[in-house]
DNA sequence: ACTAAGTCGTGAAACCGTTCACGATGTGAA
DNA sequence: TTCACATCGTGAACGGTTTCACGACTTAGT
């Protein structure tokens, strides 16, 4: 069983789009400088995080861009697939669908639901949009375990306990909240205000810095 | 000039967030392992966030929330309040507009721009789409420098390079590809898809644990 | 007034992730 | 073949963040 980091396996899908992109081009072999200067980090990190897949290149020629992504998407990929449900089809719901419409060959929007009946059956973004009822049903014939949750933040503590129910175990919330789950539980929270507020924060700092130093 | 971490200033816009809630619920103090229970963070974290704001609490009452709150949003806010510009007005785009609508007072989109001529003029979610050609009036008169970015990945470096001799500082990007920015520039990449290919690796694993310790 | 209980503020330690530094390795040129 | 060179792999050092541990402080109860 591989142990990365939730870093390294971010980098690792990063490295995976590069090489992706490489091979469409035709290139063969790659350093791992340039690797890491696409992404704007070091050689030694891009080095380390294939040490952990324990991918190894050659001194002269770097990695085998083919032989590094069978290597990544050994770690990275289910067999057959990633197959991912979507929650509260909303604006932000909608749009996430629309990003994912057939664009990744092995992550795959497979189920979109939302609680509300005017929506039941709709055809938005290539699927059809069920009632929260068909959760555990749709989620074990398909073998879904990763669910997008995009609910108002008012919802999202009892959808995610359904979706636990439903035998999730992995979610990318939306929703601007911590959400209480349990131990084996994965969940990640992309919190879009608390982003912008941070870059906002900063992009201040440094007007102010120019100002002082001047 | 305060020096805080961006983690630190993350987590401070959390706090905002718990403590707004409380106060409109009557809550006159709070103790720092209340703040951190509801994040999932420890309180000495807590502590330590505050200490960087030079905000003290008392031993008894724990922080007057009324008080931190004004604290933290000297730290965090732009006086007048801060004014974003958002580009890129595809799906993605939308629900953004469409999730700040006015739900925060200090946060505010005061824009929108982009460059499809059959947007131009159009009215969503309450701003009128403009061209490209007038952001750096637009951001001028409105004294933005934070754009949210939103445009097509093959866009992106062409249109951040836009942002920035617009007098752009600060970019919270959604384009699944690391910029190219000045050192001066503050720029932070939301990767949708890398996020969620980390979550299902996760929650795989999870799967794959219980079934080897079981 | 004194004690017990609970929280705050913070120096020091621990932890994790990144970077440095360098030996090992493979390649091409003389 | 031998040398010069560039890159790889990785132990060790470093730096930033979090957590521990504990003294200081405040209040309530006796």
């Amino acid at each position: 069983m591989l142990s990365a980091s939730a870093k390294t396996v971010a980098r690792l899908s990063l490295y995976r789009r590069i090489l992706t992109d490489c091979a469409a081009r035709g290139v063969r072999s790659i350093y791992s400088h340039e690797l890491a200067q696409t992404l704007q980090i070091t050689a030694t990190q891009v080095r380390r995080d294939l040490m952990v897949v324990g991918f190894s290149g050659s001194p002269n020629k770097g990695y085998d861009v083919e032989a590094l992504l069978g290597s990544i998407s050994t770690v990275l990929d289910r067999a057959g697939g990633e197959q991912v449900a979507l929650v509260g089809v909303g604006n932000l719901g909608r749009a996430i669908l629309s990003y994912f419409q057939g664009r990744y060959a092995n992550l795959n929007v497979a189920a979109a639901f939302d609680q509300d009946p005017a929506l039941h059956g709709r055809l938005i973004h290539g699927l059809t949009i069920q009632p929260m009822t068909k959760l555990s049903e749709v989620v074990a014939a398909n073998g879904i375990y990763t669910a997008i949750l995009t609910v108002p933040a008012s919802e999202a503590q009892r959808v995610v306990e359904e979706l636990i129910r439903a035998g999730i175990r992995g979610i990318l919330n939306f929703a601007p909240l911590t959400l209480r789950v349990p131990e084996h539980i994965y969940i990640r929270t992309v919190d879009i205000a608390m982003k912008l507020e941070t870059v906002a924060f900063f992009a201040r700092q440094d007007a102010a810095r120019e100002v002082y130093e001047a």
